[in-house]
DNA sequence: CAATACTGGATACTATGACTATCCAACCAC
DNA sequence: GTGGTTGGATAGTCATAGTATCCAGTATTG
């Protein structure tokens, strides 16, 4: 244990509570004290600290998460809906009403599922702006939607296509792994945009 | 009080949590047992629940965020660097190498600016997803790029450009109540994109 | 005008989450 | 055989985000 401890930076406690959490799976036991990590088993490491650190979910929707990947279920339909379930922003699932992103998605003239965890937190978020005076426009929606579903068909083309297994994991490690990256993308593109259009600069106007 | 309670549908004690923290500015003054709350601490409740709740921001870095709309510093530049700093994902400041980030940026041909927060993010996000086995590709991020920039772009053409204090606080607003919303549009249209090219559809294939 | 109800403010308490530390007995390596 | 590890169990810690209680000073109303 001493080695998967050494590479992986995680501190010895801190991996026994992620055992004792079911995190991380159990080593090959050899006698009743020693068990065999692996290569296995810092990968595990890392993508547990990705999801909790990076991510920012809690050891228990990274449970989730995991073990979506573990055993996926039936399809990636469903599985990715439960995946997406798990990650911020949550949304309760009592009934609210969903008409600003029924209303949205139409706008887009997207597949509107209201069954789809997405759908809820759309309605959230629209509800939040909304309720401190920036509600989304029209216009704007229809401009993100543009370029969203064109970032969300690069997404698609990398799945593997020939594994379903394979394809559902990399479905769900790919919507939660790389929204941190849309995200920092989406605020540096702020900066080169006002810099080159506004010519605004680095330490002051 | 009972009225901003009942109004904004925050618990009491709740909102007296706020109060001492310094979120929520005291009422003015009517005598010893009691102040007048308007307008404006209703809103101030939707905007602290929204950062909360929706953005997922802890109440000390709501706090901070708060302090930058209440009284922006300096520049744009440096108001929303701060901002954003309070955002997730979080990168600790101690000097971590800034090389994938960096690199991704120049590959972008977007402005280069390691001091500014984002970098950190995007440098951590992106060690992430690596250390996961699943690299961004130099494809992958310039059609990222080029879809967030626009993105970008729509974002600034919103912000108003008279006032510059409300400029400011619209960017930061911006930055951060719109995130959710981009998350939650992105997974919709995965949805979308998957139904309408590979025939998958709501129920399972 | 007196009883009751409601404030603002201070203080103390609780619940949850994510570790962290201590023990212990079994081993394995020398 | 003996000292240092290991796995496993149990208990303790710390921070965060509230809740709950108390209190005394109004305000209200019959």
């Amino acid at each position: 244990m001493s080695e998967i401890v050494e590479r992986s930076g995680v501190p010895v406690a801190t991996v026994k509570y992620y055992l004792r959490e079911g995190l991380l799976p159990p080593g090959e036991s050899t006698g009743a004290t020693s068990a065999l990590y692996g290569e296995d088993h810092v990968r595990r490491l890392a993508l547990i600290r990705a999801l909790t650190d990076v991510v920012g979910l809690s050891v228990a929707k990274t449970k989730v998460v995991l073990g979506l990947i573990d055993s996926p279920r039936t399809d990636l339909y469903v599985t990715l809906g439960e995946a997406v379930a798990a990650l911020p922003p949550y949304a309760q699932d009592d009934v609210e009403d969903l008409a600003r992103a029924r209303s949205a998605i139409e706008t887009l003239g997207w597949l509107y599922d209201p069954s789809y965890p997405a759908v809820a937190q759309l309605e959230r978020a629209l509800a939040a702006a909304e309720s401190v005076g920036m509600p989304m426009s029209a216009e704007r929606l229809r401009g993100y939607g543009e370029h969203l579903r064109a970032i969300a068909q690069i997404d698609i083309a990398q799945v593997p296509s020939g594994d379903a297994k394979a394809a559902i994991q990399y479905a769900v490690l790919g919507t939660a792994l790389y929204e941190p990256i849309l995200a920092a993308l989406r605020r540096l593109a702020h900066q080169d945009v006002s810099s080159s259009e506004l010519g605004a600069r680095p330490g002051g106007a």
